[in-house]
DNA sequence: GCCGTTTTCGGCCCGACTGTTTTCAGTCG
């Protein structure tokens, strides 16, 4: 089992909170968590690095210590630190931090008091009232304490980006009513559109805060309010979400979203670059000393800072200020650029609507041509098509695109991927076919080198165009296939197999990292919605959303293309393979 | 433990809110 880079990253993170416990430097114990950050952003394997003999320290916070950490572990050594730290505090730290309000600090009060280790002994302990007579705690913590043991009983999982807009969406409108607002905005990961949000963070401008506070804690929907303050608040929805909010001046608008949107990673580096001009940013503005320099928008403070705008979506440390500063980054595709979905399903499997229907919707997206891609016989779930019913289904398909103007239904299939890496469907019917996407549907959980070389042998039928939801994962569901996608975008690369980024909010397959990886290895994608009914068209936002944080521009989307551009790219290719 | 356009030593991002508090540590983002 090879070592993954979240592997390395977690151990880094392990070391960190012990250290803490053990009192240890902060600045230590920040170089462990730095680390965690680079390995778990890296767009290549680590372990690849090591094997490649690659020299670790040119990794940003990696020095030749942590370098000989990440080789040992790759190596599956034991790391002695970390073995040590394990001993003197034997506590699950990944379990009690999850409890809010217990940090470093105080678990090691409770391990040395009580001898809790885990939220089991937490739990207990509170129960017993045993937390309450200990020094610098009390009664009400130990309330907290156990009323967070619960919540998390009940299982917490972050929120899918379309459940955390149902929730957002409502309060922005609820908080616009208040007068004294003049601008607000959806701050945080929602904002970089990131796969998945922990909290809803809105950002206001106002001339009377705390009129606006009062009017946030009196939301309807809250359940419970952790914290208000002048300038913050949070609060706890009925539906288990938080959201925070976040009041300012209208002249440090800017700053604070900047600030407010993060990531956290991208605002450390952002500070350190102020720093270095003898600058300071926060939430309030760009300062020189106690002078305001700029604040109101974003793109003062970056450009003060020699930096060109940078999108939110790029805001992770992952080389975007690198860019901004030798005016490199890319233009990131938009929605308006997508000109057709490639990956479209109906009633005759396992969707809702009919051809006739999913054509006309796309029509009136303003959509030139949609994929009908139906699911293959082998997932019988689905009512998937053999090879006779895909017959029909194209001539049902040539019939209807006679009757189409400047609308094509480009005839197509999902075609399963079997587990010994051939494809459902013979190949003198899939050569009758405009596109075929491929897929896994069952046995996710091969082993890695089995996994792998069953795409590398799918991806050499020379009829594979697209690799649809490549991992195949469901977020907070089910774990990707674990597979070595290097090897795989390898393969894609040179066979002209295309990448699809799915849509569908609980895939978003392929995701950020492996999208940018992809795209530095020239691979093309098709960003499609996967859509099961009329409704699902929308989705592709998502889709573009987790595109734009992979850094993908429109001129590497193939969905971007017109009819004929498409058409032609998709006759050279299969002339390339064949 | 990392890092270097003042540095191989002495720095390391910045501020709000809570409670064990009345001046500050701990936690969080």
């Amino acid at each position: 089992m090879p070592v993954r880079n979240i592997d390395i990253a977690r151990i880094f993170n392990e070391i960190a909170d012990l250290l803490e416990i053990d009192g240890e430097n902060p600045f230590r114990i920040r170089a462990y968590r730095n680390a965690a950050m680079t390995i778990e952003n890296l767009s290549q394997d680590a372990a690849e690095l090591v094997k490649q003999g690659e020299d670790l320290t040119k990794l940003p916070g990696i020095g030749h210590d942590l370098a000989q950490k990440i080789e040992d572990i790759v190596n599956g050594k034991e790391i002695n630190l970390l073995k040590n730290l394990e001993k003197k505090f034997p506590v699950d730290l990944v379990d009690l931090t999850r409890i809010p309000g217990l940090g470093a600090k105080k678990i090691k009060k409770l391990y040395d008091a009580l001898d809790i280790k885990n939220i089991d002994d937490l739990a207990l302990a509170a129960q017993q009232q045993k937390i309450q007579k200990l020094p610098e705690f009390s009664i009400k913590t130990e309330k907290h304490i156990l009323e967070e043991i619960n919540k998390i009983k009940k299982k917490y999982n972050r929120t899918s980006l379309p459940i955390a807009e149902k929730y957002a969406l409502p309060i922005i409108e609820y908080l616009k009513k208040n007068p004294n607002i003049k601008n607000i905005e959806i701050a945080g990961s929602y904002r970089r559109k990131q796969e998945t949000v922990g909290d809803i963070d809105i950002l206001v401008t106002c001339e009377n805060s705390s009129k606006v506070m009062k009017a946030f804690v009196n939301y309807d929907e809250v359940q419970e309010i952790l914290s208000k303050g002048e300038t913050k608040s949070s609060v706890i929805l009925k539906s288990g979400i938080q959201v925070d909010l976040r009041v300012v001046h209208q002249k440090s608008y800017g700053a604070a979203l900047l600030y407010f949107t993060g990531s956290k990673s991208h605002n450390i580096v952002i500070r350190k670059l102020a720093k270095q001009k003898k600058w300071k940013v926060n939430e309030y503005g760009l300062f020189e000393g106690e002078k305001f320099l700029v604040g109101e928008s974003e793109e003062e403070i970056y450009k003060k800072l020699g930096l060109s705008y940078i999108e939110p979506e790029l805001r992770e440390n992952r080389g975007e200020i690198e860019a901004a500063m030798k005016g490199k980054l890319p233009k990131l595709i938009e929605l308006s650029d997508i000109k057709g979905d490639l990956h479209v399903h109906t009633k005759l499997t396992d969707g809702r609507n009919s051809l006739e229907e999913m054509a006309e919707a796309a029509q009136k997206m303003g959509y030139e041509y949609i994929a009908s891609t139906e699911h293959s016989k082998h997932l019988t779930v689905a009512k998937g098509l053999d090879a006779q019913k895909l017959a029909d289904h194209i001539k049902k398909i040539n019939k209807l695109n006679e009757n189409l103007k400047n609308f094509t239904i480009l005839k197509g299939i999902e075609v399963d991927i079997l587990e010994d890496g051939s494809l459902d469907l013979p190949d003198e019917i899939l050569k009758e076919l405009d596109i075929v996407v491929c897929a896994i549907h069952y046995k996710f959980n091969l082993p890695r080198e089995k996994q792998t070389e069953r795409v590398l042998r799918a991806m050499d039928n020379p009829y594979f165009n697209i690799f649809a939801h490549p991992t195949s994962r469901l977020i907070n569901e089910r774990e990707p296939c674990d597979m070595d996608m290097e090897q795989i975008m390898k393969k894609a690369k040179e066979n002209n197999c295309i990448l699809e980024i799915n849509s569908q909010p609980s895939r978003l397959d392929l995701n950020d990292i492996h999208c940018k990886m992809a795209k530095d290895m020239g691979i093309k994608f098709a960003i499609s919605t996967d859509s099961h009914s009329i409704d699902n068209y929308n989705n592709i936002r998502y889709g573009i959303g987790q595109a734009r944080r992979g850094w993908i521009e429109a001129n590497d989307v193939i969905n971007t293309k017109n009819i004929t551009e498409l058409k032609k790219l998709l006759k050279k290719i299969i002339n390339k393979k064949v």
